[in-house]
RNA sequence: GGGCCCGUAGCUCAAGCGGAUAGAGCAUCGGAUUUCUAAUCCGGUGGUUGCAGGUUCGAGUCCUGCCGGGCCUACCA
């Protein structure tokens, strides 16, 4: 509703500005002002056309005000300070939308979306890191839903790599396991854990003795080649893994549709399609001399191309100057296949783009994978070899727009296949394609000492320390899970003991849930997270729980009171006539009441920011602000004591009208209030 | 060396494209109608927005230079 008024007022203003001045401002800032009693929005524009038409801030304002006209659900506009435009909305018209849940159209932007997100290594558990981009991502795609744009979301598998390949080296040369113990123990639960022990162990072995990281290498190759033991040993070890991902994520209503997989991106020859067109298209060149001799390369995103510098006429390779195509600098050199042919990660990811996109001409297999309590079916890459390979399949890629949630460390990686995708010449894929960066969670310095790190001098200064899967140094994200659960436990026991185990057990898991999404949101995504456990373990004030309360209190108001919240909505609130909302809503006595539905009114606007910038903290925010709005109200004014029927029935759709509203903001962050806390 | 990010209250963080008196939570201090459960509410204390210039009606926000911190800069992923 604020959102739709808002774009009324936006384009009657710039209807005006052409008319009055001939002026075409293509974009209006609309801002909000710092007191409600100012009105719901405010326009600077004067002050910036001030110069442009040669004449005061406040005169220019006036004669807006008193040019613009009436607009639809605007009470009126009026001068303020030096110049200000302040707008008032109709609130008993706006109340009453509201009420009866009115969603005025929105035009959709057409084409699917796909969002990656997860991309956790299959190699041992997931650790608070992954939390953040899991919820971050699985955020992000609950806010296209509400948009209602149409989604896919992905979750990338590089089970080919050294990470995998270090566990397989663990089990095989450390633990010295054939392929039968290490399929009994990755069927027996928690096996993700015992990897991430077993990983900082090889991590150690290779230190022990260099010599080590030949098996490593061994192992990396007969992966990459398949068909043979070592392959067997990783595919069973990084599905297991993968598995136990999907759960720990799915404890947190994280799902996924599609699970893309590194070894198809080989065994399909995504990368000798893409490799063709890289070169046709003369994006990647060979190197002839220097350190990567050999090597097929391409300029590193952010690298400027001036860096033309003392490059002496040494180049004895004509053909490769031709055409514009310059000299690279060697520092500005991005190796995508090195010089025994292989192809790097970064190679990779251009193919997998160009799939994202359908521009690369071939597709995966597909089988089914995981199907989740709901019915809904993850679906796994495959080869058309497999015999659980299934040709029923959703059609994945090919998508209009595409978010990557990957954590600001691997942006230059990212920015080089835009890069890529621009010089072959699909620059509006380019401009589609959004690195939804974010900074890491590191631990705070007196947690990882809990954590029972041994801490340097200089380390226990620092801000933060940073996590090491390497090191197995971190915490797992099912053991977070697990404390968040059982310090819930604890308040949900002492406050409800007569409610039976499974309902308590029930309450605790949603608390534990709303405060860890709640926790992973609330920091803007530039912010490195410090995490400590007696911030993350916190139920009160700005957290989770503080605005599930909001919603369980208003439950409880119509409990007590025999009524159901939505139905009341339904039925009676469209009773409420405009002249029973401006009662209450108008004027300097109805500023109170009016902050908290204007509040409601804000989902849909605040949904449009975080999609427009990528950021989801405001969504965050908004849930709090209306939650601290909506406690005030509520110690303020007892309803169900309310003598005035008329009034009590108008507080009572103040409370369900914000209920709706805070609970559609917390399913937009994943999170559900329980019936009682 | 180059690129990107950060520096705001004791602590953790906010502050849409530059806008009205820089806001929250935690901590701390003092209060709250024995009520729709206090996982709540109300109030107090707490700021030269790292430093110095510049741009303009207006700068936490933009520009330049410093100071301090982080990440990236592998023929790893």
């Amino acid at each position: 509703m604020y959102q739709y008024l808002e774009s009324r007022v936006s384009q009657s203003v710039r209807d005006f500005l052409r008319r009055a001045y001939q002026l075409e401002i293509a974009t209006l800032v609309v801002e909000q002002p710092p007191k409600i009693e100012f009105g719901e929005y405010a326009l600077p524009i004067a002050f910036e056309l001030a110069r442009k038409l040669r004449k005061a801030p406040r005169k220019i304002a006036e004669e807006i005000v008193a040019g613009i006209g009436a607009v639809p659900g605007i009470a009126g506009f009026e001068v303020a300070g030096a110049g200000y435009i302040n707008v008032r909305v109709n609130r008993a018209e706006a109340a009453g939308a509201l009420a009866a849940d009115q969603t005025p159209p929105v035009q959709q932007p057409a084409g699917k979306v796909l969002v990656e997100h997860s991309s956790i290594n299959p190699n041992k558990a997931a650790h608070i890191g992954h939390l953040r981009n899991a919820i971050l991502g699985d955020t992000f795609v609950r806010l296209l839903h509400f948009a209602g744009r149409d989604v896919d979301v992905q979750n990338y598998i590089d089970n080919t790599g050294v990470q995998v390949a270090d566990v397989v080296v663990g089990f095989m040369h450390v633990e010295k396991k054939s392929r039968a113990e290490i399929e009994a123990l990755a069927s027996a639960p928690h096996f993700d854990f015992y990897c991430w022990d077993l990983y900082a162990r090889v991590s150690r072995w290779y230190e022990e003795d260099k010599q080590n990281l030949a098996a490593r290498a061994a192992a990396l190759h007969a992966i990459e080649a398949g068909n043979n033991e070592t392959a067997k040993i990783a595919e069973l070890i990084s599905i297991a893994v993968l598995r136990r991902h999907l759960e720990t994520m799915e404890r947190l209503d994280i799902e996924y549709d599609f699970l893309p997989r590194e070894s198809e991106i080989l065994r399909l020859h995504f990368w000798d399609a893409a490799f063709g067109k890289l070169k046709e298209a003369g994006v990647l060149t060979f190197e002839n001399e220097g350190k990567n001799k050999g090597c097929w390369i391409m300029r590193r995103a952010g690298t400027a191309k001036t860096g033309a510098a003392e490059s002496a006429g040494k180049s004895g390779e004509s053909a490769e100057t031709a055409e514009g195509a310059e000299k690279i600098s060697e520092d500005d050199q991005k190796v995508i296949v090195r010089s025994n042919g292989t192809v790097g990660y970064v190679g990779k990811d251009i193919a997998y783009h160009m799939w994202k996109f359908g521009l690369l001409g071939r597709d995966f297999s597909y089988r089914k994978f995981f199907r989740y309590p709901n019915a809904h079916e993850c679906w796994i890459s495959t080869t058309p070899s497999d015999p659980e390979a299934d040709s029923e399949h959703p059609h994945f890629g090919d998508v209009a727009e595409i978010y990557n949630v990957i954590d600001a460390r691997q942006s230059e990686a990212q920015n080089t296949v835009i890069e890529a995708l621009r010089e072959l010449g699909h620059g509006e894929a380019a401009d589609r394609y959004t690195h939804f960066s974010y900074e890491m969670v590191a631990l705070t310095p007196r947690c990882a000492a809990e954590m029972g790190y041994e801490l340097s001098e200089e380390e226990k200064a620092r801000p933060w320390i940073e996590v090491s899967g390497r090191k197995g140094f971190g915490v797992k994200a099912d053991d977070l899970i697990d404390t968040l659960i059982a310090s819930a436990r604890k308040e949900v026991d002492s406050r409800h003991p007569e409610l039976s185990d499974a309902e308590r057990a029930s309450i605790a898991t949603q608390i534990a849930i709303g405060a860890l999404r709640y926790f992973m949101l609330k920091f803007t995504k530039p912010s490195v997270i410090a995490f400590d456990f007696k911030d993350a373990l916190s139920f009160e004030g700005e957290t989770g729980p503080y605005a599930q309360y909001a919603v369980v209190r208003a439950t409880n108001i119509f409990r007590k009171g025999g009524l159901d919240a939505d139905k009341f909505l339904s039925d009676s609130a469209g009773g409420l006539s405009a002249d029973d909302l401006a009662k209450y809503l108008d004027g300097e006595s109805g500023n109170g009441l009016w902050e908290l539905w204007m509040a409601a009114a804000k989902t849909s606007y605040v949904v449009a920011q975080c999609i427009a910038t990528t950021e989801s903290a405001y969504l965050a925010k908004h849930a709090f602000q209306l939650a601290q709005l909506f406690n005030a109200f509520y110690h303020q004014h007892p309803i169900l004591a309310e003598p005035d029927e008329a009034r009590k029935k108008f507080l009572l759709a103040t409370a369900a009208v914000v209920r709706r509203e805070l609970m559609r903001v917390l399913a937009v962050m994943g999170i559900t209030a329980p019936p009682v806390m």
